[in-house]
DNA sequence: AGGAGCATCCAAAGCGCTTTGGGAGGAGGC
DNA sequence: GCCTCCTCCCAAAGCGCTTTGGATGCTCCT
């Protein structure tokens, strides 16, 4: 049996109030007293009762999560690593999850069943898409969120957690034509999707800034799976003006593109150069590719810690987040960039 | 403000006492006053506050999940799937998970905890190897739990949930040599998952009773993804004597597998047959494959959910399940399988 | 000296359920 | 007719916390 608030309070000659106003850090408690409190917390490893909290508090210490059950989200592998570091976090807390399967389609009624069951403090939204119409029901719904990525129009005044996909793709360009690179292509993430948008934005603005244009036709939108890569590479290395640089949105397309290239009897970083998007994936580390990749890199284990972190904290309201935070992912130089041929 | 049990007793003039009994299926109620309860529950949409009845009972209503991140596993598509499964189970249960992210040389210090923490009733186990130490840990934790899949060794008294490996695998191999294949091949998972080596014996058992031998050479064990497969199959294909048939544990590995059979100008189900096991990915099915896959099929969302509900089951005390349960996976002949070359 | 004002603590009332320990009333046995 | 035994229901006591609404001294000011 575990100790309970009673008995500390017996312990320390406190009233329970004293003790509980200690220990979630009230001002009207003597310092002296706040430190005997801690100390018998620690010395008789109190912790106080998650379910006796729920009820008294009215708050269910736990967030709501809408998985994405359409073909090859949930199974998407940097879905897994994203929920990891956001389980991490939380597990620190002893926050719990409602993991809520849903097809994109009901994703809305998902959300009401989710806000209105008052199973959870605060819901978490990814997958962003241009103009996204999740933002405005859940502010209509009331319940705290934090976004992973961002919309493209619509409301802006919400809170999220992204990285600056435009600037990094934006400076991994430059880097090729500053190479010497005057074709580049890239494949990217599924088109709808607000991540790909801006990326592609970013490689068009650089192209643009040489006086270069981007290629339609060396554009590849779709899920990101080594297959995918592969194929995408495949289809660039056939054509009359292949490219002689490839930016991919994951390191896991980026996979399938080499092998494509090897395939082809052409040399990453000589014949070919690429540059990859990594999200730190600890099954996929871009130096132990056989030529290792330039990537630009952002760890989406610590978005998800990051974005837990910022939920658990507005729920408990312990300090203050910035609403909004841009992360720039660092562009970094591996032997898989190299001058454009014949350059 | 949702309606409370309180209000629902007033309303029709009856005790919260005989009102939560009706509620809670217990025999010292009248046929007729159970009726009226439900009426009006379902009238008034009343719905019992989960933070209450944890107070109240001292169960947590949420299941325990050591998520592995060991690499490639969390990434693992199957993991998302399975997980899919759980989720959309326990949604309906009104459930909560608690997510624990473990490197596997934690997970049994991960175990303790969360059962210490009294933050979960149940646990559930995956990953198995052979004589997986967890389960007498989570014995001797005396806390409920159910394993997807089996060990191989050690104590046989737990409950599970698994499908037949072995038998799948056999059926499948017998199908190929029926079919005239002497040399078949296995791009299998990782060697030390239990469900691995089941596979494998299957295939052993299978060419025996025929009076052949499985060549190790002809047997690959690795993550499953596209990109193995894919390297599998090419070194099978380089050998002097390659393979006429191959079987892949999973429709992701077969991917890869297809794609190098197509690469070295073969085509499947003539120049070499193919059956893969068919896990029911919503991404990858095996009908749609340009040549649609013979499959050992057995859907691992299912799975999850059966698991789900067994424990939840388990912990609400409602019905009783078998303990063990091994599913048989049916084996679907389409387009890939045929008669070995020149035969 | 007499309050005002602050710092520090406490008793007790919930939070919304479950469960214990009866109690009333009717049926059945002698 | 009386007693026992069910059947069906209830009042009230928790479950372990948070929070409201004071109390109790003390300091400080005028």
């Amino acid at each position: 049996m575990p100790v309970k608030l009673k008995q500390l309070a017996e312990l320390l000659g406190l009233s329970q109030t004293t003790v509980s106003r200690a220990l979630n850090g009230y001002p009207e408690v003597n310092a002296k007293t706040r430190q005997r409190v801690l100390k018998a917390v620690r010395e008789t490893g109190y912790r106080p009762n998650r379910a006796a909290q729920r009820l008294a508090t009215g708050k269910a210490y736990s967030i709501g999560l809408v998985m994405p059950i359409a073909s090859g989200i949930v199974s998407d592998i940097h879905f897994g690593e994203f929920l990891a570091g956001l389980a991490e976090e939380a597990v620190k807390h002893d926050f719990h999850f409602v993991l809520n399967p849903s097809a994109p389609e009901d994703e809305e009624a998902t959300f009401r069943r989710l806000a209105a069951s008052g199973n959870v403090d605060a819901v978490f939204l990814a997958h962003m898409r241009a103009n996204d119409p999740r933002i405005a029901i859940l502010k209509s719904l009331s319940i705290p969120f934090v976004v992973h990525g961002r919309s493209i129009g619509g409301p802006k005044d919400y809170p999220f957690v992204d990285i600056d996909n435009t600037a990094a793709f934006y400076e991994a360009t430059r880097l090729l034509v500053q190479l010497g690179h005057r074709r580049v292509a890239l494949i990217n993430g599924q088109e709808h999707l607000a991540f790909a948008i801006r990326r592609k934005k970013g490689v068009v603005r650089a192209l643009k800034e040489w006086g270069l244009e981007l290629d339609e036709t060396l554009v590849h939108h779709s899920l990101m799976t080594d297959e995918f890569g592969y194929r995408s590479m495949q289809r660039f290395l056939t054509q009359p003006h292949p490219p002689t640089a490839v930016l991919c949105s994951s390191t896991v397309l980026a996979l399938g593109a080499v092998r494509a290239i090897n395939q082809a009897g052409l040399t990453v970083g000589t014949d070919i150069s690429i540059i990859a998007h990594d999200d730190v994936l600890p099954m996929l580390k871009p130096e132990n590719f056989s030529v290792p990749l330039t990537t630009t890199r952002s760890s989406l284990r610590a978005a998800g810690a990051r974005i837990a972190s910022r939920l658990i904290g507005g729920i408990l309201d312990r300090g203050t987040y910035p609403e909004q935070e841009l992360w720039h992912p660092e562009l970094i130089v591996r032997a898989s960039t190299g001058p454009a041929p014949g350059k």
